[in-house]
DNA sequence: GCTGATAACTGATATTTGTCATATTCCTGC
DNA sequence: GCAGGAATATGACAAATATCAGTTATCAGC
């Protein structure tokens, strides 16, 4: 973006805060402007019909949530709930939609992040089909260290609940409780 | 897109006819272009660790495919097989790469396309974690029913083999069969 | 320090799904 | 029309996973 273009969106932010637990906007809303992890961690999840979330994805610094509503011009398909409290900057829609339409190659930049995007959901949707839950749960643990770190006795930075595993995993919690004792007793985890 | 702008695409693109079991790329191939449906369907697909395919999306008439891979300028993550005859378009990467570049409206519509894309992807996981085969391969026929329709007494136009659905479904062939003879002798299906 | 709520855990069992083996049917190319 | 290979079908069984019920651990708030 151009300085002044830079200028009009960061004139046109505004902050939050947000605590663990709460929800950033929910599944069916729509929204009016896209969300900017600051701090903290946000997970992205759908309610299924049994009345399971799934989740979608993690958001961390940096990343942005409510693209794909803002884009497609529809309600989100998703819930953003804080797994930690987190501080979040909100970009009204009309700082984004104004630069998509006048900068092409903000939108080049913005279709190409969402390409990347839609390459992982497409791995997410091998992975959750042909991987064992014991594979996944495994992966999941490798994604988290790789992703959010581990501090210097290897405890995982972001501590997520057994039931928020299971749902990223796509799993009962007991079936995730189960695995990762096993991992435990076998040495794989502590 | 201006007139110009398709007259140059119009001048570039090549058509090709390609056969049913026939692929237009496979996974971790390089693309120079995209392909275009004119006839026929395609499916997009990624092979897994234990050897099957997923197939992740059925591509027919006017659809693209090969965006992603040529927008985020790196290799397929999938493979593209004619699930039945097909005609096929192909437009060379540059003829979208300019317009991308220079078209705002071109490229935000591209961005629109893949934000539905994603959305669709994100269903999938939450279709595939949380149902029962049993659930997703009602809905593969019901999804083959709207998207490519029945004659008139009733059979799917899309004739799609056992294993192409249990791939669709991400299940083994076997329940995907075993499945399909429970409807038929319960009368959902003929 | 206590308490109540929530999360973590465990066992027993049912259900779902995958795997392997083997028929049977269907269709293509001759 | 027929041979042979692929697709479809089915049974038996094993493995994976979900569900339900109940116990124990943890921790925030008083």
């Amino acid at each position: 973006m151009s300085k002044e273009e830079l200028k009009k969106v960061s004139d046109s932010k505004t902050t939050k805060k947000v605590k663990k637990g709460e929800a950033l906007f929910e599944e069916g809303e729509k929204l009016n402007g896209v969300y900017c992890v600051r701090s903290g961690v946000s997970k992205l999840s759908k309610l299924s019909a049994n009345g399971k979330d799934q989740i979608v994805k993690l958001a961390t610094k940096g990343e942005v949530m409510g693209q794909r509503s803002v884009i497609a011009e529809e309600s989100t398909n998703l819930s953003a709930v804080a797994v930690n409290d987190m501080d979040v900057c909100f970009i009204p829609k009309d700082s984004i939609t104004s630069a998509l339409h006048k900068n092409p190659n903000f939108t080049l930049e913005v279709l190409r992040h969402m390409a990347h995007d839609l390459r992982e959901a497409d791995d997410v949707i091998v992975n959750i089909s042909q991987k064992t839950v014991k594979q996944r749960i495994a992966e999941a643990f490798l994604y988290l260290e790789n992703n959010f770190g581990s501090d210097d006795d290897g405890f995982l930075l972001l501590t997520l609940s057994r039931e928020d595993i299971a749902n990223v995993v796509g799993t009962a919690t007991e079936s995730a409780i189960r695995i990762i004792s096993e991992f435990k007793k076998k040495g794989y985890l502590k």
